[in-house]
DNA sequence: CTGAAAGCGCTAACAT
DNA sequence: ATGTTAGCGCTTTCAG
């Protein structure tokens, strides 16, 4: 046995075939015989055959690889999402046997995309937190690279998406807030600049306005989504002025934040001050854990990933037709940090 | 100006140059004088010409993209160091000009190698938690695929690997217990089958053998890396037989663990029971953190990443003759908790 | 149903 | 210093 280069070159000659026959048997083009098909197919194996991915690539214009495109920094913070959603990424390009290119940027985010397109090494990209107004959508439209969001974004064109449903999410707890009878409430809310705050800001003051109900002026606050961030817009909000009835929070690491500055002032969770958020569902950080069990709208944010990544493969295999817009659901579960206003 | 396909053939027709020409310049090649540089490098930049990296990989047989190799489950796990790996990996990439192409797989690591290998898509790849002994190596090394392992093992042919220094790091530790006067020591440890975990069981006992004392039965648990293993194990070990003088642990998850339980026991960490640990700085994860502080020997698996990713592109590009066998620092940190065995 | 031949976009001898 | 000419390993017309 000669240790050949297993190309299609020497599997064609082994087998006296033509290296088109032996390519079209190994994709089993139906003018294919099944019985050449098998012949081909056991020698490929026989011999380990595999295709050189970057001549494939050549020859179809499509790598079968996908890019995730992210700021280096979200893999710096202690507390991210980001992994949660890589895994459900990793579980989709596993299953539809894609490979994914991770492209970090530090600032030019721009230029990545750019090279991305132009060295044409992946078939298309997800990028993530969309701005309110973000530009990103016009460039890869004309780059003409295939991409989905994750997230929405105000844009002139159409493009694809899959998001949570914030509006909704947020409606619904501002909404079992005020039916619990809380008037003060203060919202702790992500950055301003990503449009899924805004929308959540949005959401809330709609909430309040179909009772014909005022929020508490500078309700919501618009600050980064840490346990650190949680703590210290609580503090600052319970040492001046009146005392808010209840706290709604972006996200469980915030809650936590929250959690912590409550027992600090000698308050109890439900009883004096209720807490409501959402659960993005990130792993080790669940609002059930928390104690007392934290009332939250849950989602996956790992499946939202997985669907992210899915919708992007069938929208370069033209599957599905473009756009895809995807918002996904949300359970309300109601635990033990609400408690009606102004109880015992 | 007509939107050309913005590849060399165009570039070079534009400029009455060929096709190696254009390639040589934008290569700076030194046999082009700098005139015709500049003027090719010009052109290239209005047209938005970037290289096809198919094509050229097709071509130079290399692809300027480097793998990571891990199992999925790893991003599923609550708490992970793997985040901190990536970033620095991520780091190296982005500095190097590199592209990073994530292979995660559910049980067949040895496909997933193989499919690397010989359809070329990568120069090289990063294997990560060697076994004691990793078939991984064999494999590799027959497939010729460039590599370097985070974590060493044993193995009849040489590899390359960055590694902390388990050994010394876990003697100092037991030392350390041992000079305080600690008899009693449980050191809360990995899985047994990783090699860092048999490395960190065997400097454990070295440094008691080198002063002729025994370990208490048993005193090593080999068991998983979260706090609510560390939790669990501390918990029956406090319950069962004698009080241990002092915990060892392997992470600063089990540490928490550890802390949690001694709590649960009305145990005060330091007076009542010592604990130390290795920390190896994973993000919101800090042996400083904790209250009591914990005295740990710290490292940055971050830039163990980092090193890893420069390690193995130096290997590819030949910078660094193989093998590259590099063994990372770290600090022996007092903090507060470990006091003298017996004291009030 | 199968084969011959022409590319895909680039690099790298080998000329000149 | 620049051009010519083969490929790299695969897919895909186009003929038979």
């Amino acid at each position: 046995m000669h240790q050949k280069a297993a190309d299609l070159k020497s599997l064609a000659l082994a087998l006296g075939l033509s290296q088109s026959t032996v390519s079209r048997a190994l994709r089993a083009h139906p003018a294919i015989p099944e019985a050449t098909r098998r012949r081909v197919a056991e020698a490929a194996e026989a011999a380990g055959y595999r295709p050189n991915a970057r001549a494939r690539g050549l020859a179809t214009g499509r790598t079968e690889t996908i890019g995730l495109v992210f700021p280096l920094q979200r893999l710096q913070l202690p507390e991210t999402n980001f992994v949660d959603v890589l895994a459900g990424i990793s579980t989709a390009v596993t299953a539809r046997n894609y490979n994914l290119l991770l492209a970090p940027f530090e600032d030019d985010e721009e230029g990545v995309l750019r090279k991305l397109a132009s060295s044409k090494s992946v078939d298309g990209v997800m990028i993530t937190r969309p701005l309110v107004r973000d530009p990103r959508i016009a460039l890869l439209n004309t780059l003409r690279l295939p991409f989905v969001v994750h997230g929405r974004t105000e844009a002139a064109e159409p493009f694809s998406f899959v998001d949570t449903d914030n509006d909704t999410a947020f409606e619904r707890l501002t909404n079992l807030l005020l039916d619990y009878g809380h008037r003060e409430i203060v919202f702790i809310n992500g950055l301003a600049q990503f449009r899924y705050v805004a929308a959540r800001a949005a959401a809330f003051a709609r909430a309040h306005a179909a009772r014909g109900l005022a929020p508490l002026p500078d309700a919501v606050e618009f600050v980064s989504m840490t346990e650190q961030t949680g703590f210290v817009t609580a503090m600052r909000r319970l040492a001046q002025g009146p005392r808010p009835s209840a706290f709604l929070c972006g996200s469980v690491f915030q809650a936590r934040g929250v959690y912590r500055a409550l027992a600090q002032h000698g308050l109890a969770v439900g009883r004096d001050v209720s807490v409501a958020c959402h659960d993005d569902g990130v792993r080790g950080c669940s609002a059930a854990d928390l104690v007392p069990a934290l009332t939250a709208t849950v989602t996956s944010i790992r499946s939202a990933g997985e669907r992210l990544a899915l919708d992007l493969i069938d929208l370069i295999e033209q599957i599905a037709p473009a756009p895809v817009q995807r918002i996904l659901p949300f359970d309300l579960v109601l635990r033990d940090s609400v408690a009606l206003a102004g109880a015992p």
